[in-house]
DNA sequence: AGCGTTAAGTGATAATGTCACTTAAAACGC
DNA sequence: GCGTTTTAAGTGACATTATCACTTAACGCT
């Protein structure tokens, strides 16, 4: 079946996950379709299923009480929502939410499931250690660029990794602050800079990269670059 | 044993953590004794154990390539290293250092024993799995306190938390700046705020807690203070 | 074309970080 | 005990970033 081998591709362990009985755990998933702009977690929720992304995208972020977000991490193809996953098993309290940012076809895997697996299959419980590793250096070199990095840099890599000459960026700069855990007016004025030197092209809404490479000397030459 | 009585009540769940055999997972354990400021791990290391803390503490921090530090967390009693697990499973680099910061007692199980018991127990499961979705939370919340909370509010929050009245702070305004994320300068003006209006006494090395009241009515009535 | 909505710009001010120092306290060596 | 070294803390000037209270501009709709 089409959507199987979209699975296996996207996450090559599943194949693997055969519990005691011999069944692969794919069996006993359920196909979810959710529309953009759904809240599928906020603080202090239960979680009934182990959630992994087959398209779209979700964004986990964390909200100050004045107002101002940052995104934390997104999850993508291939990806799987830890937060919600250890909340399956520990139930704090999580200080995050999880918006879809497109339509999302997510695979539900059950609680019980989950917790057969994850006795019973190796391979589905790398697959599961594999995503919380992930999570955890995601965060962890959040942190490091948000107490280390200037802004101008961390909007330069922003840029350079979501545009190119020719295939703009289409989004506000309200978006890009909450990307960054910025405000909004730093984003515009940063920007403007950017624009003075000839870098970028603005107009509402959308943000044209005109000198890759000027942007790229800005970006240090270290591991946080690839 | 003593000892085992002490490790049983900072890990519960290895009580029960009985693999096939019947034995006991901490039969295969073995105990580690790590003298204050040695580097247990560091960017890129491999990681042949899994660490559980018995005594004393290991500080996780980042480093900017100025030199500049921000701790991530501490592993205390009843901690488990989570960073080196996750380099258990998915050996990707992890972006972090951990430093004991006293003498500190640990058990540690090695790769294989931990991976049989991961399958074998679900008891041991849990512990893991709580210890992930603990650090994940922690570093979520330090995100969220980084990118939002004033720092003479996470100082005074941090003031509150470790020292009182009659029990100074012996610590450099350097160790507190890297705890919070900031430079040395600003906590040491920070602080002569705080003395100016009565609330604490500095000497070198020493914060003394004056007026806790004042200090405490800076603090939010939110989830992040308890 | 006019209107409401959303995106972006602006100036003033506050908070924090950085740099290049100075000053002061403790620790060490003899 | 006294000078020397090391480490901790203080200081002023300046850069960067955040916040506030707006204004201006672009777009989508009827």
């Amino acid at each position: 079946m089409e959507l199987t081998n979209t699975i296996l591709s996207l996450f090559p362990k599943l194949n693997d996950a055969k519990g005691k009985d011999g069944i692969n755990i794919l069996e006993h998933c359920q196909q979810m379709t959710i529309p953009e702009g759904t809240t599928i977690f906020h603080q202090g929720d239960q979680c009934l299923n182990y959630l992994l992304v087959i398209s779209g995208s979700v964004k986990v972020i964390t909200r100050a009480e004045n107002g101002r977000e940052i995104v934390l991490y997104h999850i993508t193809s291939g990806g799987s929502c830890v937060l919600t996953t250890s909340c399956l098993i520990s139930s704090e309290d999580y200080p995050a939410e999880g918006v879809t940012e497109t339509d999302v076809l997510a695979l539900a895997i059950p609680k019980p499931v989950f917790e057969q697996y994850m006795g019973e299959s190796k391979a589905f419980r790398k697959q599961v250690f594999h995503s919380y590793g992930d999570r955890l250096i995601k965060l962890i070199t959040l942190v490091e660029e948000i107490s280390f990095a200037k802004l101008d840099i961390r909007l330069a890599k922003f840029l350079l990794e979501h545009g190119s000459v020719n295939t703009p960026i289409r989004t506000t700069h309200q978006v890009l602050a909450t990307e960054l855990g910025s405000a909004r007016e730093v984003i515009s004025r940063q920007l403007k800079e950017f624009e003075n030197k000839g870098w970028v092209k603005l107009s509402r809404g959308k943000i044209e990269i005109t000198n890759h490479d000027a942007l790229a000397t800005l970006l240090p030459l270290t591991k946080s670059f690839k």
